[in-house]
DNA sequence: CTGGACATGTAAATCGTTACATGATTCA
DNA sequence: TGAATCATGTAACGATTTACATGTCCAG
């Protein structure tokens, strides 16, 4: 049980969506989440195998339409109470993909352990943007001279915008969920 | 001269700047490019040691103003070309840093150069976003009956809006430098 | 005289990519 | 028969982190 291989949990993620090949978990992670995140060939195969001899999954072999053998793997109770474990513990906000792909995982956990994900990530990038705004004071446009101020600058300002654009990620995704979590209880 | 390694260009990158010891290259990558790109002492001295062998810097050593004796590295001419040359090859556009990097040592080029990098950036995003939106078209929120449909569309929607923050963000940049552009063939 | 900041470094482990090998099946 | 796709796998390499060792100097 590794301890930070996001890998591994993105593996095990995708296994407890429904069973699929080492082959299959590739395509569906380069077709659905391969713009945040990958993962070659030379992790998947022997990542399974491990989590096999762990008894976090399990696998069938099954003939395809195609008449060619595939390894199906499932997820076993223990892959899932690992996975879970994981959706839950601290999230290190600086590199995205990891709370993307806990939130790609979020029907695993209730409603409101994601609302608290995405809130946590928001407060975070508030922090930042207040961080920045502090740099920028002291680094005004219009008094800059020289020319790597400049490009220090515009720097600082994909930092704004793009944490800006987190924090409005956040407040439209915790609406949503707000409002999912509201239907259940009614249901 | 490695090909792709990305931490090598960001210490020389920072010795274009300016001459710094090893310390002090931590320190200043920490504070003015540290939330978008990180680097460590295992990285940063062997790196260095590396670099004078090669001539693409050298060093004097130091006693600072607390007595204690500091490496001070200085690029040298064969560097810098091999910044410049980094500064002006393919940029990989799905990893930020590589482009933040570039455009925080942008000052190494003309301006140009640099409206050029940016501009490709913004056209990357532009196509990421028709992706994106072509398959939001088939994900309608109102639609969305199982919850891990709604998580899934979650990520897509993160896709959608930093793309659109990139995007902002480059057309801010492209017209600050055809300011500067335009004004340096004035005076 | 001790803790903390300064300063340089290394070894080991981990993480991830690249490039390949292997073999089945299908279709032209 | 040969190319293309499906499918599983490994070896080597490269990048990066972690955890440590070492030593100086200064302030309390």
């Amino acid at each position: 049980m590794p301890k930070k291989n996001i890998s591994f949990y993105a593996l095990l993620g995708i296994l407890s969506l429904g069973s699929y090949s080492g082959y299959d978990i590739k395509k569906k992670i380069e077709k659905e989440v391969g713009y945040f995140y990958k993962v070659s060939n030379g992790q998947i195969y022997p990542m399974l195998k491990k989590m096999v001899c762990d008894n976090l999954a399990s696998f069938v072999i099954e003939r395809n339409e195609d008449n060619i053998n595939k390894k199906i793997y499932r997820i076993e109770d223990k892959g899932l109470s690992v996975l879970k474990e994981w959706l839950t513990s601290p999230t290190e906000m600086e590199s995205d993909n990891e709370l993307l792909l806990k939130i790609y995982f979020g029907s695993i956990l209730d409603v409101r352990k994601n609302i608290d994900l995405v809130e946590k990530f928001k407060d975070y990038k508030k922090k930042n943007i207040e961080a920045y705004n502090e740099i920028a004071r002291h680094f005004n446009l219009s008094t800059i001279k020289e020319l790597p101020d400049y490009y220090s600058y515009f720097t600082l300002r994909f930092g704004q915008i793009v944490a800006q654009a987190y924090v409005d990620w956040s407040n439209e995704i915790i609406d949503i969920l707000n409002d999912i979590d509201k239907r259940s209880f009614q249901g």
